[in-house]
RNA sequence: GGUGAGAUGGCAGAAUGGUUAUGCGUGGGCCUGCAAAGCCUAUUUAUAAGGGUUCAAUUCCCUUUCUCACCUCCA
């Protein structure tokens, strides 16, 4: 039996914390859809979504909150650029997120609220953070008093005093400290919304304090996002929530590293995003998956041409192993039973490893080494029937566990194939080679491809 | 300048106070109608430099050098 006690690091307290056992909620802060994702969402995105999993498969419930932020400069940039508005711009951006995620196998979130659906929650709670004193108005919007909020900072461990000394800021006039932030921006072009100070717009980080709180209890237990978010939307939002509140508004900040092009940031301005339906034009979403779980999350990836042709051969490893397996016809039943002890090893490094602030690439690795052994046993056929069907199984638990999809074959099609590989062999051992072709070209018609090896033919969806 | 994270074999990338990470690449072998792959085996002093603590350090401490990130919107 594994005990599940899984430990994550927390950014806040630099400390691995124990996670709930029964339920996680948790907070991920998504997309601005103003243009398509990139593969640097891709990482985020997928990473929580294999902790989801790995969540559900030992029977946690999982909740997920991941919101649209649809109102923000760079998307009134593009309506005004377009001619259109920010929820033609949002809506279609929206639309290509779910089209590149659903292709990547990404399980839904709970929830994806839009800051525009929330006017009035946000408006409400500005109301308290006036109220609270912690808040004032110029004539230009409602800000945020940074030093009202005396742990401002604790996050992103930044000293306030030594920050105001900072010179990447420019004194403006409009607020008491550079560092406060607009809660409420008054504007008189669209969008626009009425509120008790003005017509305006929301501030940049009230939204995703004011939607965390409506739909997860206080003090949930990850919050979540890239790490390149931690200073100063994730700070903003803790000071926002925690000085109306009084309470923390989450357990544990789960920051995921950023993705370098070839060891510099991919920045529009540089021209190297790399875009993620291009990447999906060209990978398999598998390959792309195991792409963003080949190092610890918490680092950033270094991208260069290599990276997903080594994402790929190690893919192909995997589903190579997995249709061997799916094509073991001669089972060695005279021979030990070799599984058991196999999947044990490798299921406590597994969870071990998943446990350990969620180690994808040691867990990995510790699959990678099930699959050498079953290598080793296939070619010398010394596998059972149980052997082979608790292997299948295996593999398909770490299927679901990190997200890959296999195309599904079903029973009659495995009989056909079969008889097929079994004719085409006797063709072959009669040294009738044009019609053992012909067999595997009609397999091939079917987009099956065949490997021969030694003793035995394996079959591969392609 | 401030804060944080790093520096591991040819490459990518984990872990660890004493034991082979893993994958790729490379050499050799097996297998082989074709095709493709697989298996076996070998492979380099691998832990930035210097000092300290210790029976033992790549792992802890100090110093130096270098890299990156954040400090402006960014997943």
């Amino acid at each position: 039996m594994i005990d599940l006690d899984i430990k994550i690091y927390d950014t806040l307290s630099q400390k691995k914390q124990f996670l709930n056992k029964n339920r996680v909620s948790i907070y991920l802060c998504g997309i601005t859809p103003y243009e398509d994702s990139h593969i640097g969402h891709s990482r985020t995105i997928i990473v929580f979504d294999v902790l989801r999993r790995y969540l559900e498969s030992q029977n946690v419930e999982v909740k997920i909150v991941q919101n649209f932020t649809d109102v923000d400069d760079k998307i009134i940039q593009r309506s005004i650029d377009e001619n259109s508005s920010i929820y033609e711009v949002s809506n279609r951006f929206i639309k290509h997120y779910h089209r590149d995620f659903d292709l990547l196998n990404v399980k839904h979130a709970h929830m994806y609220p839009k800051a525009t659906d929330h006017i009035n929650d946000i408006i409400n709670f500005i109301t308290q953070l006036i109220n609270k004193n912690v808040a004032y108005i110029t004539k230009h919007g409602v800000y945020f008093s940074i030093l009202k909020f005396n742990e401002y900072g604790k996050l992103s461990k930044k000293n306030i005093d030594k920050l105001l000394f900072g010179t990447r800021v420019s004194v403006d006039y409009k607020k008491s400290t550079p560092y406060d932030f607009a809660l409420w921006k008054f504007v008189t072009t669209p969008p626009i919304w009425n509120s008790p100070w003005g017509k305006g717009r929301p501030g940049w980080h009230i939204e995703c304090s004011v939607m965390s709180s409506k739909y997860l209890q206080p003090n949930f237990e990850i919050h979540g996002g890239g790490r390149d978010l931690i200073f100063p939307h994730h700070e903003n939002e803790i000071a926002q929530y925690e000085s109306c509140m009084n309470t923390p508004l989450a357990k544990i900040w789960m920051h995921v590293g950023v993705i370098k092009i070839n060891n510099t940031k991919m920045s529009k301005s540089l021209n190297n995003v790399i875009f993620l339906h291009a990447i999906l034009e060209k990978y398999d979403p598998n390959i792309i998956r195991l792409f963003c779980i080949s190092t610890h999350y918490s680092k950033p990836i270094n991208y260069n041409t290599n990276s997903f042709e080594e994402a790929k051969i190690k893919w192909d490893k995997i589903k190579l192993c997995y249709y061997e397996l799916l094509s073991e016809q001669n089972f060695n039943d005279c021979a030990d039973v070799k599984i058991d002890k196999l999947i044990h090893d490798y299921d406590r490094k597994f969870h071990d490893s998943l446990n350990n602030n969620f180690n994808t690439v040691l867990a990995l690795s510790s699959f990678l080494s099930l699959v050498k052994q079953l290598n080793f046993y296939l070619n010398e056929n010394s596998l059972t029937k149980y052997d082979v069907t608790e292997s299948l199984s295996t593999f398909q638990k770490f299927f679901k566990i990190f997200g890959f999809k296999i195309p599904i074959t079903t029973y009659d099609a495995k009989n056909l194939i079969n008889s097929l590989i079994k004719k085409r062999k006797i063709l072959r051992e009669h040294k009738k080679y044009y019609e053992a072709d012909q067999v595997r070209q009609q397999l091939e018609n079917m987009n099956i491809s065949l490997l021969d090896y030694q003793n035995r033919t394996v079959w591969m969806k392609k």
